[in-house]
RNA sequence: GCCGAAGUGGCUCAGCGGUAGAGCAAUUCACUCGUAAUGAAUAGGUCGUGAGUUCGAUUCUCACCUUCGGCUCCA
């Protein structure tokens, strides 16, 4: 049957992986039993327990999402925590109950009369949104009954351990000119052994939350004089410098050569490139002497005119130009999150010019840059191929032989992908890379796009071997996506604790007493000769006191000095992770911490 | 922007119609210390902002700002 599912879930439940909150893990997937049905039925057991203590409310849609289930309800005034606990208890009885869950079936007429008795509007809007003709499926238990179109557990027995975690607001059909419907979120499994786990691992990512750590290893400051404009403290700027030297390294290796383009730029550039016209509401603007001028909220119109500021022949291709640009978006108030999702950032683009035979390669090294990138942190990722949305610019024919490129680079690299149809950026067809997280969250970071846009607008070309003019292939593309997010996504993936490599404080020399404060010093000079990012504690206090204060700064490596080590010309070890590593020679200490340091572990 | 919740010293939080309190951090003093917290003393807050109610507001009401959980959007 093709389904009443479609149109009860709405898309956002596919994209639910991708929020920031969202947990996901291995073991939640394929295993044990069905989770999608077992999550529906939960979601069919909360409406149940709602319908039973408030009649009067109205069901919208309840559909499973990447991590539990939700249910959205039309009642005056919402639902308040005393509710939740109270639905809770409800939903506890209709578990114990053991209600058969039973599919049945009517033709539409039927249905439209069975919903106008329950007198349900929005499962009345749903049935008629379906074509004529269409066999109806709704599910009964107990003395609840519900459009839907399955699957389902057999028994409400099976759902024995679940929990509502949250509320909110959430628009019929996600549509804000539609009204505001209440939400409520709730997770739920076989056995309270799973729940619990679940719980434990949401506990684990709040005490990961980089807000938090960011606040605590004092990297970042998020102040009330800024919303979403983030100000990074100097170990903030140290771990993002870090960041953006590892990527020139990548970049410069790879045939790149870096650009700047101004902050901001004139109006006349902005309805050139479309933007004024179309991303108006999210830009920036200033008038600067009776003119207009954006801050701009993307890079790309800047490299389009260093592009076409000479000549260019086909022997110039591919250029591979980078940008680390810093653009601004007005992003809504309620959408900002720590330095995930901000109204300032640092974008690493790029933007590569080539001729059309040049596509494949070009695409194929973009996909090796990104790949080496990651892995120098250790992320292992996955790939997403969009493909031609709706309305999109360009003809069929080119979106349907750019498509053929990116899936054939990917398949001669051997890259496994899935393919989001129709989900493409109406100016050109992209591969996305989502990193997956040490809890097993995935973050979309790395972006490539075709763009048939830009090198139209701008009336891009350059001189073939024929001596005609030929409108170039420009491919845009990000490997970080944004500076500040991926810091973000850095510090929850670590907790805090940074390998040595990225760590902005690498070591931290430690005086047991004062007597040995010049040798302290003598070693914090040979370790910064060395080229490591080293501090001091001289202060006086118990060696316990500095190490733990250390250890809760996540600084990989303490040297502690006393007199042993003063009259040894020795350094006592201590890692962070592993504890006392005992004794050592400055060189051999050294030598350690450069192989680490080159392991990137 | 919308729905819901919250804003009290740097941080975590208590309090509440009669103009504020703890722990940690900070500062000072003493201790000179061997692998996750030595002790004592001191200082620090127009209780997010602005109105209103009241004899009196941090406390009640309203508006706004910011933050948090979602919606939406996305790097």
């Amino acid at each position: 049957m093709p389904h009443q599912a479609e149109a009860l879930d709405p898309p956002a439940a596919d994209r639910k992986k991708e929020q920031v909150a969202a947990v996901t893990t291995d073991r939640d997937a394929g295993k044990g039993p069905d989770m999608h049905a077992f999550w529906h039925s939960s979601s069919h057991v909360l409406a149940h327990a709602v319908k039973r203590l408030w009649p009067a409310t109205k069901l919208a849609i309840g559909p499973a999402i990447e991590n539990g289930f939700y249910y959205d309800f039309d009642r005056e005034g919402g639902f308040s925590t005393e509710d939740l606990e109270a639905i809770e208890r409800e939903m506890a009885k209709i578990v114990k109950a053991n209600y058969k869950i039973e599919r049945f079936t009517l033709p539409r007429e039927e249905a439209l009369a069975l919903i106008r008795e329950q007198d349900e509007p929005y499962k009345l809007e749903m049935v008629e949104a379906l074509p004529e003709g269409e066999e109806i499926s709704f599910y009964r238990q107990g003395d609840f009954t519900d459009l839907c179109a399955g699957p389902h557990v057999r028994y409400t027995r099976q759902i024995r351990a679940f929990k509502l975690t949250s509320v909110s607001g959430a628009y019929w059909h996600g549509d804000e000119k539609n009204k505001m419907l209440t939400r409520i979120y709730g997770i739920s499994f076989p056995t309270r052994k799973e729940l619990e786990d679940y719980l434990a691992l949401l506990e684990e990512a709040k005490a990961r939350d980089h807000r938090k750590l960011g606040r605590e290893l004092e990297l970042f400051l998020l102040s009330e004089a800024g919303p979403g404009f983030p100000f990074l403290l100097p170990k903030g700027v140290v771990l993002k410098d870090l960041l953006v030297d590892y990527w020139k390294k990548l970049h410069y290796e790879a045939g790149y050569v870096l650009i700047q383009t101004p902050m901001i730029l004139s109006r006349k550039l902005w309805e050139e490139s479309g933007h004024w016209d179309h991303y108006q509401d999210n830009m920036y603007t200033v008038t600067i002497d009776q003119e207009d001028y954006a801050v701009k909220p993307m890079n790309c119109p800047g490299a389009m005119l260093v592009f076409r500021s000479k000549p260019h022949s086909y022997r110039d291709l591919p250029i591979r130009m980078g940008e680390l640009g810093l653009v601004h978006r007005h992003e809504k108030s309620g959408t900002l999150h720590g330095l995930m999702r901000v109204r300032a950032f640092t974008q690493d683009d790029a933007h590569l010019f080539m001729t059309p035979d040049q596509m494949a390669d070009e695409i194929a090294g973009i996909v090796r840059l990104i790949h080496g990138l990651y892995t120098g942190f250790g992320f292992d990722y996955s790939v997403e191929l969009s493909t031609r949305p709706d309305k999109a610019m360009g003809s069929v024919e080119d979106w349907t032989r750019a498509e053929g490129i990116l899936a054939g680079v990917l398949d001669k690299l051997g890259t496994p992908y899935t393919v989001n149809e129709g989900d493409g950026a109406f100016y050109g067809p992209k591969i996305d890379f989502h990193i997956r997280d040490a809890l097993g969250r995935s973050w979309q970071c790395g972006t490539v796009q075709l763009d048939f846009q830009m090198p139209q607008r701008f009336e891009l070309e350059y001189t073939g071997s024929d001596g005609e003019k030929h409108r170039p292939i420009v491919v845009h593309r990000v490997a970080y996506g944004a500076l500040e997010r991926f810091m973000a996504i850095l510090i929850e993936h670590f907790a805090g604790k940074f390998p040595l490599w990225l760590s902005p404080e690498q070591v931290r020399v430690l005086s047991i007493s004062q007597q040995n404060a010049p040798y302290a010093e003598e070693l914090l000079a040979a370790l910064k000769e060395a080229g490591l990012r080293a501090e001091l504690d001289l202060r006086d206090e118990k060696i316990g006191y500095k190490i733990r204060e250390a250890q809760l700064a996540k600084v990989p490596y303490m040297l502690i000095v006393g007199d042993k080590e003063t009259e040894g010309g020795t350094v006592s070890v201590r890692s962070r992770d592993r504890g006392d590593l005992g004794t050592l020679s400055l060189a051999d200490f050294l030598a350690r911490a450069e192989e680490e340091q080159a392991s990137r572990a």
